[in-house]
DNA sequence: CGCGTTCTAGAATATTCGGAG
DNA sequence: ACTCCGAATATTCTAGAACGC
């Protein structure tokens, strides 16, 4: 949530280590130590102004603003009896102004400026000058003093005119200066745009891949004896004819609320181990997009992730270089100025066609060096890849041979989980597993399916 | 006392009937009563002036002078805060000085004039009017504002006329299609803004997902039986003592190159249960302080990961459901172009009011559907969740049961290894499960430190 | 270290919660925020005008029109009591409508002008100028006050002259004002690159870290005890080190070595376990190509996936204190050689000197407690990690010895299956955990719809 | 000459009133 | 009757000018 830029963070850490030295510094400050900080060469004005500004004692009647490009006076009555004269020899606030005037300062107007009820914004003056500023004192070099005026009144006749078409060819020089700028941030932004979706699908497989990851594991270590690596709903047929079989009609209304399609195995008794190796556990049932998870082993759910994964890097260095491929539709560049006509467009379902893109494809012509690094595989590891393996891959998961001997699982599952840190009397939280289960089971449905567990 | 004329005198005794009431009645005074105390012919500003300093009720601040040829305002700060706006339509005195000076009034200059620090005659400020008198009200019709000075204007060129107003008209279209287009990058950067935090919570979220799976699966492989939650070094003894003592000498090598840190230990056989609980290799020491590993069993890790990525996608659709609800403050649009231009109000404290944002408005605004879609789900699971599932589940996690029996744990690790993958003859990696997990420990801590759980 | 900018993190946080208040941040706008929203070098007019209208707590008597490109008046008697004091020095709407006059303003004819006593109707005003546009402030600079004319009606020359002059003046303002806002766009862009290259490379570690722990558990958990999915090669070794421990010195050179030069051909395959690992099975073949699992053990796999994950928070964390060093693609703009040398030197290098962030120094110094809040690693770990006990952990895998006895894993494995929380007896809510798994699984593809797969 | 202080004026905008078209 | 404008005054901000140092 930070906001500061990265960049700045330095620089900033260099500036303020010890924010509260500079006012102290300047409260014990007496006057000869004042005139110490004058620069040379700088009006006693303006070393005055700035020191009378800086000093914190006196932030009551005068202060910086805020962003440290102007400064504020308020109740300029009393500022003028009181902190005037300790640095002029007047306390007029007008004569204060005058000087101000004189050194190209003007009063910053607000809007409460007018109001009728004028309550004690009427008490606020604040002034600037683009070389006054907060801890650049070194920009008063640049604050110059008035000078009397051009005393060469010549008359304004032919003389204008030079300087009117002068002018007008400066303004053109400087439009074609911005109207290029403002085209390399529209390019710019659309490279950012094809970044963000890229991005996003970046995420979303990333997403998807870590779902399947903690589907997986979630299968594997709640199942019981006989699926270690996941067992689909004979499992539970088995428990519960081993544990608990009064709860078994609970345990039955609950399927068909969930569990819409399986009613046919319902009423079932466990399959025993033959249905282990039925083929509800073949790979090919889930391999399937469209396929429920229900007829997705856990196994299934590793192979998915490790295929998902392998895509999504595939994907995410197709995207990239697919990019220059897109043909955004013209931008709309030049709007009339009149009408309304500049709300640009981007729709998301064609956002591949936005004109955030185009620049992209420009890009690609004009710098294909940038082009190149902007897309290039350096961030990924798979710059170039086949689609085969992965389809040749999944190939094999499907033919992938059942999972064979289970019988010694039941009996040695236990013993693993010994092995693997789950003490007999601490334990694995199993209990905790299976509240995370409901938990996760709980808290996933209520994405999209709530109705379907109420 | 009555040089007043006979045409006017109805007029002024119907201003002053009660000397003390004037201000009063001035205070209450209506528009239209104004108008009847003012003089034909006469501007208001010498009627007001006439009758302010006419009013004995404020004879404090503003009263004519002995002789009834000037009149003197004393604490002007008061003056004009308390008496100007009675009158006018406001409450600096540099106005109502410069409208003396319009007409014709001059400041009486005081001895004191030059002096510093003069206190008390600083404050008073005499002003005169061969024409404003005490008591000759008819005087003012003489009284005269001055008129701005003549300007001359010759004729100037008239030939290139037609050519700049040409030119003209090319730039100030050529400037609304650059401008417009300007907006338009504005408002796709603000999203761009948008996406970035979003991104980052994204992947902040995915961050920690993954963390609690590896801490999991450090958790799972690497404990033994006493330490379920992580044992990085114990097992092995265990192991080595039960299984392979004749190996036992290589590995002690092995040992040695690879922990430094525990010489001491290897040749040491199992410390047995005790010494498997032994403080130093207690998980807590090397996890992170504010990783509570101990009080967060491996299962709650895997729970809290799936909850997190559960939370994630909820999250992570609410940011991006919840941007067009953004109120973009106001948009402090015109830097300054002349001056000053460059800093663009770097104001942190006043940051919401950055343009930036303005463009997200008008987005909104003129195309709500596209903003919609901009920020609409697509590609994120779950629009709409609610946060308390995740809660309460975490609150039964917290709640869980402690673990039961773990005998035989020890016994049946390698079965499980087996069965997992890890032959008993390959043997599962559990050395390398070790170093991995002080690898991570060692690690972990450093990066996650404090955030790691909040 | 987070790069957000500043301007939208107050507005993110205070997003949410209430979507529907917009007009409430101007209602809590203070004074000084008011000012704020000053335009520079615009006549106070029209500034109080468009704010005027733009507030949405005085919609009711004043507001645009739904295309934007005027502004209602209605019940214009309310209005003129109500809002015009609050704005301007009186409460008069005939002195509005002067001054809208004066500035170009036009009264928008309505269809029941002309109707007597059509009551609603003669209460709206609405007014319209070309450049007085919604959401297009920068506008304001084309508007002009109109001049007094000038009673000589010379020639068209001089006048024209003088509207040339004008006209010139309202441009030079406009291009102003346009470039500072282009420049503030470049400026957030080159900090939305820097996002995105933080991003790309946040992604990829991602990605490896997943790509780490999916091959770990692919090597786990995919293999039973004859079918191995796969056999990370140390494992194998081992397994032929039990079997055959003559091969015990090749052992211990490859784990010296590590594997990287894989050392196939080093030793001896696994001679008769080999066949375990029927090649068809092997992860190898369909985890990606560029990943060489086979040189890489599962546990080294999962040790590297927790090294790489750690190591990717600190990268993310450096990578964000790094970014002024990045090279920003982008830049490549056309500087004009001769003027406005203003052109950002979008070097992001340089972007600490950006005058954008002047403010932020001065945050830092005026608060340096907000500016730790916001520059905080809220979202990063570990703000700052040294990188060797990373690499020492890696040399720590490289060097771990070989691993021990596995016998009794098998006898094990269903202990384990008992600690894990899969008791047959106790009961594992084993139910819940299908239906969540058939939950999850019915959900979770529900939301990622077509994308999910494939 | 340049700077500082004071007083006054210029210039632009703001408000009001009245009237032209 | 409605819309807009001219003109005078009012208010604000800035500049000129005189004088002293």
């Amino acid at each position: 949530m930070s906001q500061i830029p990265a960049s700045i963070a330095p620089l900033l850490s260099s500036i303020a280590p010890n924010p509260q030295t500079p006012s102290t510094a300047k409260m014990v400050m007496n006057p000869s130590q004042i005139q110490r900080n004058k620069l040379q060469n700088v009006p006693a004005f303006l070393n005055k102004l700035y020191n009378m500004v800086d000093d914190h004692t006196t932030d009551e009647l005068i202060r910086w603003s805020d962003d440290g490009l102007s400064f504020i006076v308020v109740r300029h009555e009393e500022f003028a009896k009181k902190v005037l004269p300790r640095f002029f020899k007047h306390s007029n606030f007008s004569s204060f102004v005058r000087q101000l005037n004189m050194y190209g300062f003007h009063k910053v107007p607000h809007l409460q400026n007018g109001v009728l009820s004028t309550e004690g914004e009427t008490e606020r003056w604040e002034f600037s000058n683009p070389h006054f500023q907060r801890n650049q004192p070194d920009l008063l070099l640049l604050v110059t003093r008035k000078k009397g005026r051009d005393p060469e009144e010549k008359e304004t006749g032919t003389i204008d005119l030079h300087h009117i078409l002068d002018e007008i060819a400066a303004i053109k020089k400087h439009q074609m200066s911005i109207s290029n700028e403002l085209k390399n941030v529209q390019t710019d932004n659309q490279v950012l745009w094809q970044e963000n979706v890229a991005s996003r699908e970046r995420h979303h497989r990333h997403q998807e891949t870590i779902d399947k990851i903690l589907r997986f594991l979630a299968s594997v270590f709640s199942s019981d004896k006989n699926k270690h690596v996941v067992i689909p709903r004979k499992r539970r047929y088995l428990l519960t004819d081993v544990n608990e079989p009064t709860t078994d009609t609970g345990k039955k209304r609950e399927y068909n609320k969930i569990e819409d399609v399986d009613e046919d195995h319902q009423d079932q008794p466990p399959p025993s181990k033959q249905a282990r190796t039925s083929p509800q556990f073949d790979i090919s049932e889930f391999v399937n997009d469209s396929l429920p998870v229900n007829q997705q082993p856990a196994t299934a759910d590793l192979a998915a992730a490790i295929a998902l994964n392998d895509q999504t890097k595939k994907a995410t260095a197709a995207s990239l270089v697919a990019v220059p491929n897109l043909n955004p539709p013209n931008t709309h560049m030049h709007q009339q100025p009149t009408h309304h006509t500049n709300n640009n467009t981007p729709d998301l379902s064609s956002l591949l066609n936005l004109p955030q893109f185009q620049g992209l494809v420009s890009l690609a012509q004009t710098n294909p060096a940038l082009f190149n690094q902007l897309t290039n595989s350096t961030y990924f590891d798979v710059p170039d890849v086949k689609q085969e393996p992965c389809i040749k891959n999944e190939q094999h998961l499907l033919n992938m041979p059942p999972p064979t001997n289970v019988q010694d699982l039941e009996t040695s599952l236990k013993s693993l989980a010994n092995e693997l840190g789950f003490e007999s009397d601490q334990g694995l939280d199993y209990v905790n597993m299976d509240d995370f289960l409901s938990t996760y089971t709980q808290s996933s449905p209520a994405n999209t399916t709530t109705n379907d567990i109420e």
